[in-house]
DNA sequence: TATTGTTATACTCTATAACTATA
DNA sequence: TATAGTTATAGAGTATAACAATA
C-alpha cells in the first residue's frame, strides 16, 4: 500500500499518518474545550470516572495510563473547578476516591457536544459505509495497540 | 457509530480514538528510532528534504508546520550527525538550503524500515480489504484536517 | 523597511524521586 | 516494611520575541 519500488515511503505509512491525525485532533478538541478551562487529560480523566465512580488515584492513574503524580495534578485542577471532589476511603485512609459531582457530569456534557461536532467535521467526507469501516479498523488497530481505555 | 441514548461518550469519538491512536503510534516510533539518534520530527525534515532537495528552512518550517525556530533546532542537531549540509543560497545570502547528505539518506532508509515494521505490526489483524479502506480514509481525514504534508 | 535565520527566553507537559501519612 | 498520595524538581519539547545579517 505504501510501497514504491520496494521502497516505504515515510508519510505514506499508517504509523506517521496516525501520529499526524492524531495530533491535529487532539490539537482541535483542545481549542474546543479551552474555554471551559480544561484539556484533554482532564476529560480522560472524567470520562473514566463517569464509568467507574469512585475509583482511586492510582487505579486512575493506571486506567489513563499515566504516572500517579500526573493524577494529582489533574485532580487538583478539577477539584479548583469543583468538577470532583476528594472523598476518604474510611476503610483505608491512605486511599481517596475520585466522585463526578454536578458540576463535573456538566463539564463532560459539553465536552461531549464538542466531541461530536469534531467527529462530525472530521468525516464529513465519509460515507456510512466508509464511517463503519474506520469504526472498526480503529477498534482492531487499538487492540493491536494495547490502548490504555478509560472505559 | 458512537451515539447511546443521542448521547456521546467520549472514549467512542473518532477524535478522541485518533487522538491515543497516534500517540501510541509516534511513542512507538520515537522507541523505535531512538538508536539512531533521532525523533519523529528530524524524520519528517530528512523526508520532506528527500522529496523536495534545497528547500529553505523557512520553506521546510512550512511544510512541517512547525515555527522556524524549531527548524533550526532540529536542523542543528541533523547537522551534528551529518545528515544535512547547510548551503547559503548565493543568489539571496541570508537563505539557507538544506541538503541531505549520504548519511542523511542511509538514516532516512533505516527509518524507513523501522516505519514498514511498525506498520506490519499494527495492521496485522486487518484484511486487504480493510487496509485499503483505512488507507483511503486516512486520505480524507488528512484532507478534512488540513493535514500538514511534507510529500 | 522587510525578510531569513538565529538566539534567548519562557512556558507546558510530564516523569522521577523524595517525602508524609497511613497500613 | 509497604502502599497511597503528595511535593519538589527536572527534563523534553516547542513557542514567542528580540536580534543580526542581508535584501
Amino acid at each position: 500500500m505504501n510501497d514504491v519500488n520496494g521502497r516505504t515511503r515515510i508519510p505514506g505509512t499508517v504509523a506517521y499518518r496516525l501520529g499526524v491525525l492524531g495530533a491535529i485532533s487532539e490539537n482541535r478538541f483542545a481549542t474546543a474545550i479551552a474555554p471551559l478551562d480544561l484539556k484533554p487529560k482532564h476529560v480522560g480523566l472524567l470520562a473514566a470516572l463517569e464509568s467507574a465512580q469512585g475509583l482511586s488515584q492510582q487505579e486512575l492513574a493506571t486506567r489513563l495510563g499515566v504516572v500517579p503524580s500526573l493524577v494529582v495534578a489533574l485532580a487538583d485542577h478539577l477539584e479548583k473547578l469543583d468538577a470532583i471532589r476528594r472523598e476518604r476511603d474510611p476503610a483505608d485512609r491512605r486511599r481517596q476516591t475520585l466522585v463526578l459531582t454536578d458540576v463535573g457530569r456538566a463539564l463532560l456534557t459539553r465536552c461531549e457536544r464538542e466531541a461530536a461536532a469534531l467527529d462530525r467535521a472530521l468525516t464529513a467526507q465519509l460515507t456510512a459505509a466508509q464511517l463503519s469501516a474506520l469504526d472498526e479498523v480503529l477498534s482492531l488497530l487499538a487492540a493491536e495497540a494495547g490502548m490504555p481505555s478509560p472505559r
